[in-house]
DNA sequence: TTTGTTTTACGAAAAGTTTCGTATATATTT
DNA sequence: AAATATATACGAAACTTTTCGTAAAACAAA
């Protein structure tokens, strides 16, 4: 299997190296520990079972190792509003887009943003992505 | 606590309730055997375990029970799109929102509702929902 | 080289979720 | 009433995910 979804732990994983580019489980477990307490073995433990997942690859670097994202946060967030579209909108993206902007009321600059996206969608219609 | 989030197994089940109104095990049961397999006692031990949860409200009705859904499937999309909005998108509907447009691409008829939807946003700014 | 520090490997405990077997209760049929 | 069918209660097995203890390895300092 390609891109095996990721548990909420690993996913807080992929966040950081995401985030801050190919990392040693010291600098992962330290950037978790200042949201919330986790022991390095933990994060270790986590890091070796994505690594066999193919969701991190990994290589020696004098004594340590440094761990690399091998999924792209786009392609993960794909994946995973594919999985609540599903789940929990019947599949149409049409009503999470709306249940999203009903909610969280963009202000006009950003309503512009999307009003613009959505002229693009036009343009690009026949584009490859 | 008030909302615990559901399990991906008891989103399911309240899907269905959602979807036909109160309904018993045997009903939801069946339902759900349409997609995949699952034991009847399966489905009675979780709706069990949500009616605790108070995710399920039930009454006796003769000798069977009714089921029926304590929180407004509004309610959950958005519970749920805000847990994902957290873990995969720096909490920024914005970016979530240009994701789901450019993966899934809404026909002009769907853009246009969507355009619709962000006018209004400017009208009902300072009602209540 | 002995002592202490940091990292990794391994395995398993702890916690959470899903599934179902078995027993019991309740009603229906013969 | 006895046999049959359907529903619930209970508990635990099976599976998944998260957490960490312990030991060994790699290195640095004394």
């Amino acid at each position: 299997m390609r891109n095996p979804n990721p548990t909420p732990a690993e996913l807080e994983i992929l966040t950081v190296l995401w985030q801050y580019g190919p990392a040693t489980v010291r600098f992962v477990n330290d950037e978790q520990n200042r949201k919330r307490r986790v022991g390095y073995t933990t994060t270790l433990k986590l890091m070796q079972i994505m690594t066999e997942k193919k969701l991190l690859g990994r290589k020696r670097i004098s004594r340590t190792h440094e761990y690399t994202p091998l999924v792209k946060q786009r392609d993960m967030q794909h994946l995973l509003v594919n999985k609540l579209l599903d789940s929990a909108f019947h599949g149409s993206p049409g009503e999470m887009v709306m249940e999203i902007l009903g909610h969280y009321r963009p202000d006009e600059q950003e309503r512009e943003r999307i009003r613009e996206y959505l002229d693009d969608l036009e343009n690009k219609r026949h584009e490859s992505h």
